[in-house]
DNA sequence: ATGGCAAATTGAATTTGA
């Protein structure tokens, strides 16, 4: 059988609920993973993805900010929300479903200034890719999926400008490094980066803070998926549904496909 | 350590994102 997965950061799962509809309904996924959902569980607009066919809903919401979801057309066999550690809050949530273990992780933003000794905001992204780095060494890596919003672009061109933005949070030194870290530590593979290279756009995330994101195209490739190396045998493509930034309303972060052929 | 914006909460201003 095919599977399809969608992830995307979604910047609110109101503000762009017909955006996601539109998206699924025209994709067809058969896992639909969200970060950033704003939204607290009782509040998720569950009805609106039933008319499309999603009858099961696994959400880690808060208030407000963060949170995360997992929408399928078919029951779950399990469901697991880690307890990796107290910044836990609404940034990762597990499925095993068509025998896949997939894992939707939202890795904290890490605020402004790159230094941990000032800014507690960085200090807490990079405990949390400790913990993650631990956890990947520790868990099954069979048939695993792991996607989401990193908020850290590895590679030198995975951003606009290496230079100009190489003591930015989301691409310094230490982020790339711990990423990279906890990438081998899973033996995970880029699935992204393996079928998508430039001159093709890897970006996946262009500020609110421009006017038009196409003009100078300051992207960056914060949003990831990543697979086993079992998976890695399998047929798989991958898409970037870049088309979705210049949406009226848009989400700044747009959704990555995985398509693989079990 | 700012500028350019957006969303949620609360009720015009603040927090968060990156």
């Amino acid at each position: 059988m095919i599977i399809k997965i969608l992830s995307w950061n979604v910047n609110s799962v109101r503000s762009r609920l017909k955006q996601i509809l539109d998206i699924s309904q025209k994709f067809e996924p058969n896992i639909i993973c969200l970060q950033e959902t704003k939204v607290i569980n009782n509040s998720f607009p569950i009805n609106e993805f039933k008319k499309l066919g999603y009858s099961h809903f696994y959400l880690n919401g808060i208030p407000s900010y963060n949170g995360v979801a997992i929408i399928t057309k078919k029951e779950a066999k399990s469901v697991d929300i880690l307890n990796l550690s107290n910044l836990n809050n609404g940034r990762q949530i597990s499925v095993k479903i068509f025998g896949i273990q997939i894992h939707n992780f939202y890795i904290p933003s890490g605020g402004d200034i790159p230094d941990e000794k000032i800014n507690t905001k960085f200090k807490n992204k990079l405990d949390f890719l400790k913990v993650l780095i631990n956890w990947s060494k520790k868990i099954d890596q069979q048939n695993c999926i792991i996607c989401g919003d990193f908020n850290i672009a590895p590679y030198e061109d995975d951003v606009w400008s290496h230079n100009q933005l190489k003591n930015v949070v989301s691409h310094t030194d230490i982020e790339r490094r711990y990423l990279l870290e906890f990438l081998e530590a899973g033996n995970w593979n880029d699935a992204i980066r393996q079928s998508i290279n430039p001159p093709k756009n890897v970006f996946t995330w262009w500020s609110y803070r421009s006017k038009d994101f196409r003009v100078n195209n300051r992207g960056r490739r914060l949003d990831h998926i990543w697979i086993s190396n079992d998976l890695q045998e399998k047929k798989f493509s991958t898409k970037i549904l870049d088309h979705t930034r210049a949406f009226d309303k848009p989400s700044d972060h747009v959704p990555l496909e995985i398509k693989i052929e079990l």
